[in-house]
DNA sequence: GTCGAATTCACCCGTTCGGGCGATACCGCA
DNA sequence: TGCGGTATCGCCCGAACGGGTGAATTCGAC
């Protein structure tokens, strides 16, 4: 928050500077209601814009798999495929048709996922998969 | 990105009449270099102000729960405490464990959370929930 | 006092899940 | 060529889960 204020600050002090330097030379072409209904959107958007890329930088932003884990955990590409779907809340059988698999495959899968993530339920390897990045 | 725009035009739009009604009054007391200075810094701010609320949440962002979805669903109390168990991948035998209950009451509420929520999965339901707040 | 909502619990039944075991097949690497 | 890793699928069994029905209690509102 003390960021924003920070740049509305300095975007401020821009803005008088700017608008004293150029005052005098578009103060004559247009009316100065027109003039003065410029300055406004034009700093109405950049200030958007600006606090847009401030949140958007602050923010979660976008998902990054965290592979290090991923490699770390031993996880083959088909066992973090099933994570994903798992992540989904599908259910086994949904899962095999999803991969055009048999259920069996899934299971076995599975297993092998909870044995590498150290869990014995589908939720609990849901919550440590996305408290490790490795889903969404 | 585009409802970051339309906000950007719509506070234009509000500029342009804004100014123009308020132009004679102000023009007079202040310079222009200064009344066009402040209609700047008072818009840079504003539009730094929407842009942050659009893309809202910075920083660590601390859970608060939905309230309002969590009476619009109609979740009594006990639902709730079960779904926060739920949420933290616990068998519906701990659950009741952990609230002193009979595993039947839990899958009771669970089946009525289920209703609620138009989902037929524990794993379903959690998603939801976190989806709507409801849950951290 | 009656009504409705919430809470608690029970039983039955079918599905899903988890654990364990074994089997086949492919591929890369020693 | 054998060995380890990956992937695929099967079967069995017990635990967990989901759906349905019913019922008792409490408690606030009408």
């Amino acid at each position: 928050m003390r960021t924003v204020l920070t740049w509305a600050v300095v975007l401020a002090a821009g803005a008088l500077t700017l608008q004293w330097l150029e005052y005098q030379y578009l103060a004559r072409a247009f009316s100065p209601e027109i003039y003065v209904g410029l300055i406004g959107t034009a700093f109405a958007v950049g200030g958007v814009w600006v606090g847009w890329r401030l949140s958007a930088r602050a923010g979660p932003a976008k998902f990054e798999r965290n592979t290090a884990a991923l490699t770390s955990l031993r996880l083959t590409g088909q066992e973090v495929r099933v994570l994903d779907q798992l992540a989904d809340g599908r259910s086994n059988k949904e899962i095999a048709r999803a991969m055009g698999l048999s259920p069996n495959t899934i299971k076995t899968h599975l297993v092998n996922v909870y044995a590498k993530l150290s869990v014995s339920r589908r939720s609990q390897a849901v919550n440590l998969a996305r408290d490790l990045g490795l889903v969404p």
